[in-house]
DNA sequence: CGCGGCTTTGATGTTCATCAAGTAAAGTGG
DNA sequence: CCACTTTACTTGATGAACATCAAAGCCGCG
């Protein structure tokens, strides 16, 4: 029933895949890339609110709560999704209470985890969300100490709550430090166990 | 079968319901009275995640994603509670597929409040959380514009990210201002429409 | 009745946002 | 493909918002 009904699009990066406002009629999966999920405020900020990766339901957040999105999606790498009508989702889960068991543990887990991270970056000073975010990417995205930010300074600020010139201020204190090595997009964590403290303490 | 395994205990103001790393088997719903979610950090400090009011379910939250409470759960006032054994509830969810779907969007929900609670307390100022955060005892939990603080001024700060002292003088700011009258514990709203437009811009 | 936690106000310090100004990079139309 | 425009990046200087420190009164509780 599930393959039946699912349709592969791929996105490019920089492409939006849903608008906040719009109605949810299908239920996404990403297979392959990167998203960031956002909101926008006053009409020209915007806040991220989270990184999607492969393996993750999208929007599953509020599929259930929602009939429209109450965020925006956007690709920041080039991405496969997987989408499935919403009604095929609804049936499965009303006649096959395996399945519903597995969303409500999935969707309890992305929860838990955005919930946490939104907890912890709004304890942490510059420095601590910086340290943060980088091992965010090296550890839980790119699993390597070595990769390019798929995301500008401007958008690391709205993802963790500084100002672009604090974004870069502090990736250059770092540089400094000798604790990480920027090449443009390019970052490799050159003392690990310097920025986990860091990001653990600050 | 919910009936006949369902408990309901009693706990009174400043009674703990469950501490965090405890493991969960039982599913709560808080029939009467008021509770605080919070995390311990550093051992010292406490971060309060949310206040959860009759008719919720709670600690639903993490139920499905981990074996022990990742928060500790703790009655502000006078409370009743009503345990289901997690079992009981897993079964349910697996043979009744319109349980499964309640379950799914009220978790859904919940999840979204909070986040957006979150959110929005990170981009305001001083003044427009503590505005914003009476207005959620007067709107959403006591549907009045007078009522009795249940948490003290400390537990207003640990709950939208301020000091004690900053708590204190933006409430006396807004005494001063006659937006609000204090007697204690005691909050009644003099000018609803000024304190909606500092909770919204501030 | 005295001790510890809560409340309050004032003074001081730190962190971070904002402003400004310039360079580099990346699109865009002719 | 090159001028042109926009967007991203970077550094320094300044000021505002908020945390911290200090001190004293209050309240509830054992």
């Amino acid at each position: 029933m599930l393959n039946l009904s699912k349709k592969e699009v791929r996105y490019e990066k920089g492409e939006v895949i849903c608008r906040e406002g719009e109605p949810i009629d299908r239920f996404l999966y990403l297979k392959e890339g990167l998203l960031k999920v956002y909101k926008t405020i006053d009409g020209n900020k915007e806040q991220i609110i989270g990184i999607t990766s492969p393996r993750d339901f999208i929007g599953l957040l509020s599929a259930f709560s929602q009939s429209n999105y109450i965020y925006s999606i956007a690709a920041i790498e080039p991405s496969e999704i997987c989408a499935i009508e919403l009604d095929t989702i609804l049936k499965i889960v009303e006649s096959n209470g395996a399945f519903a068991m597995t969303l409500l543990i999935k969707l309890s887990q992305m929860h838990d985890q955005l919930l946490e991270t939104r907890l912890s970056i709004s304890q942490k000073n510059l420095r601590g969300r910086t340290a943060y975010i980088i091992l965010m990417f090296a550890n839980d995205i790119y699993r390597s100490n070595r990769f390019d930010l798929p995301i500008s300074r401007k958008e690391i600020g709205e993802l963790i709550d500084m100002r672009t010139e604090n974004v870069i201020r502090i990736l250059s204190e770092f540089r400094k430090d000798k604790i990480i090595k920027i090449e443009g997009k390019g970052i490799q964590i050159l003392e690990m166990d310097r920025l986990k403290r860091i990001a653990d303490f600050g």
